[in-house]
DNA sequence: GAGTGGTCTAGACCACGGC
DNA sequence: CCGTGGTCTAGACCACTCC
């Protein structure tokens, strides 16, 4: 029998979609263990095998993380490996130490045209406004202004922030459920305003790097709308091209 | 019987290894069907399964490409797809039509301090520079100085560059031999200095974008080193997290 | 030793491309 | 219709972790 269906999804993708949907539910939740191969095997009635390629897709897709003779884990921000995962930027000097983050604001607003566009939201509808400085070894390198949905991150203050200790996208997994998976980040040289260059400790007009990040969710859903502004005296940004 | 040697390796990657060799004496050249999977299996005495992880992974990292149906090909920098696989730099109003590369200068040296690292070659040993603007419907958006090991470009020149139609790499698979499989960026905020300034047509001190790129081919060996500043007024580099 | 993921095999069948 | 890669299965055995 010829299966002439467009709509065609192997019985792994489907199985996918099945774990998925227990990532999405929070059924299984970041740092913890899932079900063995051979227990979801039988849960989903297909061989240990067709499990085995729907967990290495997504252990590609730094969704689950396998660990030889241990079992296989929901990948979590609070791991620290995770960090750099998003945070491109290098020190010249290898000088491998976390950076440290500073809250400086936190407001409510309502979407403007370009955030409401950017996170899919309603124009008007209300965001989280946060800005922030990243300290390399005590120095300024980097402001980050960030545009979260309201209604996802209802709570997020200053106290909040502060009472915070890993980085930001581990505080958003942990207090709102709310994983990061995917950004795409869109790269411009600027020249540092008067506001920027106070903050960076540099002179006005001082080039920086223009990093605008949209990050993503399960399901492709945008989540957060992010510019940061990178000073490179001391740091690159690092790229590998696969 | 326990397997205590810390250099086991499993048997999928041992032909993988195999593989690789095929690819980089040339016995497989970029375009070509490599034999079937059927015919690998024979030829190295394994099942057809463990091929198949083989091949999975030389997929994975773009030196091989699966097509249903028809085969597995060696993958090319002639393949137009492959062109925006090294350059991230895309138009801020979606308009993809594809860049125009116009050599600008080509001349031989001998590697500098910091040439000769990059490449890792000796200080001192011969290196080919070369010079070239990539203007994006027809305006000039970037300016590449190259460095490329002299040994292995013997034969580069001006009528060579501009007798050229595709991509750099392209012309470099075909007619050096040399396949560019990875690469390495740092990108840094910069001034535009005279020269560049007026090469892109702009103020001098116009913030520009620094990729610097070290490229390997296999085996992880450094073939190239270039350092190019891109205006992003209209465009921007756009890099994907996952 | 028990349990987990990792490898390897052999065979059946499906989807796709081209003749 | 054939040959190719793609999927799925069942089972054996290996490597690693923990008790």
């Amino acid at each position: 029998m010829r299966h002439d269906s467009p709509t065609f999804s192997p019985l792994y993708r489907q199985i996918k979609n099945l774990m998925l949907n227990a990532l999405e539910s929070g059924e299984w939740r970041p740092g913890q263990a899932i079900p063995s191969e051979q227990e979801l095997a039988i849960r989903f009635s297909v061989s240990q095998g067709t499990v085995r390629k729907a967990i290495d897709e997504m252990a590609a897709e730094n969704l689950l993380v396998r660990k030889q003779g241990k079992g296989t884990y929901v990948a979590s921000h609070n791991d620290p490996r995770a960090l750099f995962r998003f945070l491109r930027l290098v020190p010249m000097d290898g000088d491998l130490a976390h950076p440290q983050s500073v809250p400086l604001d936190c407001w409510k607003a309502k979407a403007g045209n370009e955030a409401a566009r950017m996170l899919g939201i309603e124009l008007g509808a209300p965001v989280t406004i946060l800005r922030r400085l990243l300290r390399f070894a005590g120095k300024p390198v980097v402001v980050d202004e960030i545009y979260l949905p309201g209604e996802i991150f209802q709570g997020l203050t200053m106290e909040v922030l502060q009472g915070s200790h890993g980085s930001l996208y581990s505080l958003f997994e942990s207090r709102f459920g709310v994983r990061m998976i995917r950004a795409e980040e869109r790269i411009r040289a600027v020249a540092a305003d008067r506001m920027t260059s106070e903050t960076l400790n540099v002179a006005e007009g001082t080039p920086l790097l223009s990093v605008e990040r949209v990050t993503y969710t399960y399901g492709d859903r945008p989540v957060e709308w992010r510019r940061g502004l990178y000073l490179t005296a001391d740091h690159y940004y690092l790229n590998e091209l696969n």
